[in-house]
RNA sequence: GCGCCCGUAGCUCAGUAGGAUAGAGCGUCGGAUUCCUAAUCCGAAGGCCACAGGUUCGAAUCCUGUCGGGCGCACCA
């Protein structure tokens, strides 16, 4: 399916054939020769740094083997030519043949396109916007909720069986919080004078009806009761009412997660004690003494013994607390409980999508499950770096006080999950993303993702004038069109754009880049409009040729292989392709 | 002070696990529409790839150091 597979198969049996005659010695490793699109399409198809990497083993000149290993492919099938280029590289040119019959290899696959079983069916499990449940998503949320989204679909595409996981932490002193708020908003519902919300406490409209409701059922029953009474039911209210908000948040954006994990169903449920067993029997808890931070001084900071994971047995900085001093699980602890969890079931790929300010957090996660899984599992942390909020040019602070809080789903309802889809990955995950509230919304025209729909939006156009016309454009036709017919380099420069994309999508989900697609897709895009103005200028390159059937079936046949690219890859991130543009 | 990330065109960013003459969008300037959707295309200008060393056939990419920016640095999550 991947053209450079192909490729690759041609100069490893080239690469034979020079070992056979003594050129090269056996058994050489092989690892490190690529064969890759040239940067400048001058130079051909592909290019080879074989002879490059081979020379020092070898014992000879590069050239001379770039010479000799050309030869060898000038033999293989397809092969228009090969010609050794300084300081060692091989080009080559392949027959029209080689590039045309990735249409019909397109139109087969269709939204399969690209899929390959790299990961062999391994169980992956990617952890990724496990917000707190205090409050609704916000844009920065959601930079690694459309990240690990768009992740997932690709290590999906190439065969890793894939669970999207969210981790619900709902186990800490921010819930009895939660669940105060809760019942400050209760004894107002039911006409008490509260006063103002206290400091600290959470001014969100949901938790308003959540109360009210209780204050239906329950009447004045809490009012006066014991906090012991009413803490725990309160704030799991709150986490579920908050938890509708945010899957609906999620949703909206076109993203469903498998599994939802309760930290505190962990805490409660042994599953710590359990983890923990599991590292003390490995010599690796003892109760200790860490030094002081040496960052910012910590006024009440003192030297105390706490239980600790010894994290530096495997890489850590510094061993790392269990135990807070009140006797409560640190937040660390249960997370190595959760953790332990996921490698309990099966999964022995990990990968956490977290921001860029739980960076300090990795190295002990990661300490966490090599021990834990006795270094079986692996856990990969894709930190996305955090969103820099503007308004108009002018940095936005937001500020919960303040009320200044730019939800996901305001911004969502104003420019549309596709667009914010597209732009979330329009940069690499670490590097810093700027999200300009009025660009976005007034310029959004020149969003990239509508160029990449328009050029699908224009194939749909092409083959409603076709069918207009009564011209076959059913999938028989087009499999059957003669696409020898084909030969403007233009039209062969496009096909072979989309005929990469398996191996961007192998590469994308190797180095673990959704972005990478969305550039693909800008990419191919470009080359389909431009071949469709110059259609303008050139009468002969237009599609639909009037008097020459086989001809249109040909062009047909290309633009049904773009268009099916195109959506594939628009599939992958989670963006609509669509018929027209309005 | 220590750790992680980043530094590429005026701006926002790519740069295909080290490859050949470093790219795109926006912005600026100049062109293209009787004709499949101009939400498009073509061209021009714009660069000491932060800086200095090193590794090798070859470095924006890897290593070391410096400078600049972001994030983090017991018992929060």
């Amino acid at each position: 399916m991947n053209p450079f597979d192909d490729l690759s198969a041609l100069v490893t049996a080239a690469l034979g054939q020079l070992q056979a005659q003594g050129v090269l010695p056996e058994g050489q490793d092989l690892a490190r020769v690529q064969v890759e699109p040239p940067r400048d399409a001058a130079h051909g198809d592909a290019a080879t740094n074989a002879a490059l990497i081979l020379a020092k083993a070898a014992g000879a000149k590069p050239m001379d083997i770039a010479a000799a290993l050309a030869v060898a492919l000038e033999g293989a099938p397809e092969v228009d030519a090969a010609v050794a280029a300084a300081p060692g590289f091989v080009n080559l040119s392949m027959r029209r043949s080689f590039w045309l019959r990735r249409v019909p290899d397109i139109l087969a696959a269709g939204a399969l396109y690209g899929r390959s079983d790299q990961g062999g069916g391994q169980k992956v499990n990617v952890e990724f916007c496990s917000a707190n449940p205090t409050g609704p998503l916000h844009v920065g949320h959601a930079r690694g909720a459309v990240f690990g989204d768009a992740l997932s679909s690709l290590l999906q595409h190439v065969g890793y069986e894939v669970t999207r996981e969210y981790y619900i932490n709902d186990g800490g002193a921010q819930i009895d919080t939660l669940a105060r708020t809760i019942h400050h908003r209760y004894r107002e519902a039911l006409g008490m004078d509260v006063g103002p919300l206290p400091a600290g406490y959470y001014p969100l409209a949901e938790l308003v009806p959540v109360a009210e409701a209780i204050a239906r059922r329950d009447g004045d029953r809490w009012v006066m009761a014991p906090e012991e009474e009413w803490l725990e039911a309160f704030g799991q209210e709150a986490v579920q009412a908050m938890m509708r908000r945010i899957k609906g948040d999620l949703a909206a954006l076109g993203i469903h997660h498998d599994v939802f994990s309760s930290e505190r169903r962990l805490r409660s449920g042994g599953e710590v004690d359990a983890a923990l067993a599991r590292l003390d029997e490995q010599g690796l808890i003892y109760e200790g003494v860490l030094p002081a931070p040496k960052g910012k001084p910590i006024e009440d900071w003192e030297p105390t013994p706490q239980l600790l994971f010894r994290a530096t047995a495997y890489g850590d900085d510094i061993d790392r607390p269990l135990k807070r001093s009140n006797g409560a699980w640190t937040y660390f602890a249960a997370d190595l409980a959760y953790h332990f969890d996921k490698y309990e079931r099966g999964f022995n790929a990990m990968i956490d999508v977290l921001g860029a300010d739980h960076g300090g957090y990795v190295k002990r996660m990661q300490a966490g499950v090599r021990a834990l899984s006795k270094e079986e599992a692996r856990l990969d942390v894709m930190l996305c770096q955090l969103v820099k909020l503007m308004d108009g040019g002018q940095p936005l602070k937001m500020s919960k006080r303040a009320g200044r809080i730019v939800t996901l789903k305001d911004v969502v309802d104003e420019v549309g999950k596709d667009v914010f889809r597209f732009i979330m990955l329009t940069r690499k995950n670490d590097a810093a993303l700027e999200f300009d509230l009025v660009k976005v919304k007034e310029q959004s025209k020149d969003n990239p993702v509508f160029y990449v729909q328009y050029a699908h939006a224009r194939i749909s156009s092409v083959f409603r004038n076709a069918a207009g016309e009564g011209i076959e454009t059913g999938p028989p036709a087009l499999m059957a069109a003669d696409l020898d017919r084909l030969s403007d380099p233009l039209e062969l420069a496009l096909i072979r754009q989309a005929a990469g994309f398996p191996r961007i999508v192998t590469q994308a989900a190797e180095a673990r880049e959704p972005h990478r697609i969305a550039f693909f897709l800008h990419e191919l895009a470009g080359q389909f409009h431009a071949l469709w103005t110059t259609g303008k200028e050139r009468q002969e390159l237009r599609f639909i040729v009037a008097e020459d059937a086989g001809l249109t079936a040909a062009r047909l046949a290309m633009l049904a292989a773009v268009q099916t690219v195109l959506a594939a890859g628009l599939k992958l991130i989670g963006v609509e392709p669509v018929e027209e543009m309005h």
